[in-house]
DNA sequence: TGCAATGATTAAGT
DNA sequence: ACTTAATCATTGCA
C-alpha cells in the first residue's frame, strides 16, 4: 500500500508537471482547500486519486458507478499516458532485475535421466505390447525374460503416465496463458499494459508450469529408480536351477574335467538346453571349477555318478570313433594318450584328425568326442582300479587335471582355443553320442 | 533355526 | 574379455 500511495503521489506530480489539466470536477472534492489555479488542479488530481484508492472499499454498484464516472473524466487520457510512462520505467527496472535464467542443471539432469531410461524421447520399440511380444518370442519359459518383460511393461506404464501428465500440464499451461492474455488485453483498455509486460507475464506462467513439470519429472525418475531397484533385487534373488539343468551342466563338467572351460558356442548350447542365460552358464562353471578344486574329495561321489552315467555311451562312442578313424588314419591320437592323464589337448587332436581325415567337420566332432569320452573313461578306469580310499585313491584321478598350482590352465587349453575344434552341436556329441 | 548348498556379485589378475 | 577367489544372499533341508 505504501508503494501504491507513493506511486500515486508521483503520478499526481507528473501529471501536474507534464500536462495541462483544466476544467472543473464532476465529483465533489473531499477536502476543500482553497487556493489559486494550480491548487485547484492539484485538488482535482488528488480527488481522482482518492477515488481510485477508495474504489475497492465501496459496494460493487457504487464502485461500478464511480469507475464509469472516472472513465469519463476529462483528465483520464492525460493520467493514463502518465501512468503508461511510469509503468514503462518500472517495467524496465523489473525486467532488468530478473533476466532469463540459465537452464536449470537439475532439470537437465532429470531430462537426461528420463531420456536414458527411455521414458522421455522417442519410444524405442518398447511398450507393453512389444514387451509381451518379446517375451512370447523368447519362448516365455525363462524367468529372466518374464522379469524383463515385466520390467519393460512397468516402465512403459510409467512412460504413459508421464506423457499423459505432461500433456495435461502443457494444455493447462496454454489454457491459463490464453486466459491471462485475454484478461490483460481486456484490462489494457482501462490500464496501461505493454506487450512486453504481457510477454513477461507469460514467462512467469511458463516458469511456474515448468517448475510443476520438474516435480513431475522428479517423481517419474523416482518411480523408475524404485522399479529399477526392485527389478535388480528380483534378479539378484537366487533361484536354484532345475534338476535337469544341473544334470546337463554336471554332465558337461565331468566329461570335460581335463578342461572344463566351455567355449562360447558350448555355453550358448548349454544355456539353451538348460533354459538359462549364457552368463548363468559361465557363473555355474566358474563356481563349479572353484568348488571342485577346493574340495575334490567332496565331489568324488558326484563325479563317479556322472562318469558312470556316461561311461557306457562314452565307451560306445569311443569305439565308434576309433573304428572310424582307423579307416583313414593308422595312428589314432587317443591311443597314444590313453595311458597318461596328461593328454594332449583336444586342439592338438583336432589338428591331427583334420589333417589326416580331410573332413574337417567330422574330425572336429570326433576330436571333441574322444577328448570328453576319454575323460569319462579315465575316471571310470580310475574308479575301478582298486583305489578304496575315497580321498587318496580317487585323488589319483581328478587332480591330474590340475597343475601344481591347482589350476587347469597348464595342461588344458582355454575355451578360446578349444572352441574351434568343437563343431556345431558339440555339446550334444560330448555326452549323448 | 542353523547350516550347507548354490547362484550371483565383485575385485584383482591375466 | 575371461578367470579366480572371496564373499554375499537366498534356498532348502534336517
Amino acid at each position: 500500500m505504501d508503494e501504491q500511495t507513493r506511486m500515486m503521489q508521483t503520478l499526481a506530480g507528473a501529471a501536474m508537471a507534464g500536462h495541462s489539466i483544466q476544467g472543473g470536477m464532476t465529483l465533489p472534492p473531499p477536502h476543500s482547500h482553497d487556493g489559486g489555479d494550480g491548487d485547484g488542479r492539484k485538488q482535482d488530481i488528488g480527488d481522482i486519486l482518492h477515488q481510485i484508492m477508495t474504489i475497492t472499499d465501496q459496494s460493487l454498484d457504487e464502485a461500478q458507478a464511480k469507475k464509469h464516472a472516472l472513465n469519463c473524466h476529462r483528465m483520464k487520457p492525460a493520467l493514463f499516458s502518465v501512468l503508461c510512462e511510469i509503468k514503462e520505467k518500472t517495467g524496465l527496472s523489473i525486467r532488468g532485475a530478473q533476466e532469463e535464467d540459465p537452464p536449470d542443471p537439475q532439470l537437465m539432469r532429470l531430462d537426461n535421466m528420463l531420456l536414458a531410461e527411455g521414458v522421455s524421447g522417442p519410444e524405442k520399440g518398447g511398450g507393453a505390447a512389444a514387451a509381451a511380444a518379446a517375451a512370447a518370442a523368447s519362448g516365455g519359459s525363462s524367468d529372466n525374460s518374464i522379469e524383463h518383460s515385466d520390467y519393460r511393461a512397468k516402465l512403459s506404464q510409467i512412460r504413459q503416465i508421464y506423457h499423459t501428465e505432461l500433456e495435461k500440464y502443457e494444455q493447462a499451461c496454454n489454457e491459463f496463458t490464453t486466459h491471462v492474455m485475454n484478461l490483460l488485453r481486456e484490462q489494457s483498455r482501462t490500464r496501461p499494459i505493454s506487450p512486453k509486460e504481457i510477454e513477461r507475464m507469460v514467462g512467469i506462467i511458463h516458469r511456474k508450469f515448468s517448475s510443476i513439470q520438474m516435480q513431475l519429472k522428479q517423481s517419474t525418475c523416482e518411480a523408475v529408480m524404485i522399479l529399477r531397484s526392485r527389478f535388480l533385487d528380483a534378479r539378484r534373488k537366487r533361484r536354484n536351477f532345475s534338476k535337469q539343468a544341473t544334470e546337463i551342466l554336471n554332465e558337461y563338467f565331468y566329461s570335460h574335467l581335463s578342461n572344463p572351460y566351455p567355449s562360447e558356442e558350448a555355453k550358448e548350447e548349454l544355456a539353451k538346453k538348460c533354459s538359462i542365460t549364457v552368463s548363468q552358464v559361465s557363473n555355474w562353471f566358474g563356481n563349479k571349477r572353484i568348488r571342485y578344486k577346493k574340495n575334490i574329495g567332496k565331489f568324488q561321489e558326484e563325479a563317479n555318478l556322472y562318469a558312470a552315467k556316461t561311461a557306457v555311451n562314452a565307451a560306445h562312442a569311443v569305439a565308434a570313433a576309433v573304428q572310424n578313424n582307423q579307416t583313414s588314419s593308422p595312428t589314432t591320437p587317443n591311443s597314444g594318450s590313453s595311458g597318461s592323464f596328461n593328454l594332449p589337448n583336444s586342439g592338438d587332436m583336432y589338428m591331427n584328425m583334420q589333417s589326416l581325415n580331410g573332413d574337417s567337420y567330422q574330425g572336429a566332432q570326433v576330436g571333441a568326442n574322444v577328448q570328453s569320452q576319454v575323460d569319462t573313461l579315465r575316471h571310470v578306469i580310475s574308479q575301478t582300479g582298486g583305489y578304496s580310499d575315497a580321498l587318496g585313491g580317487n585323488s589319483l584321478y581328478s587332480p591330474h587335471h590340475l597343475n601344481a598350482n591347482g589350476g587347469w590352465h597348464e595342461t588344458a587349453t582355454p575355451s578360446s582355443v578349444t572352441s574351434p575344434t568343437e563343431g556345431p552341436g558339440s555339446v550334444n556329441s560330448d555326452t549323448s553320442n
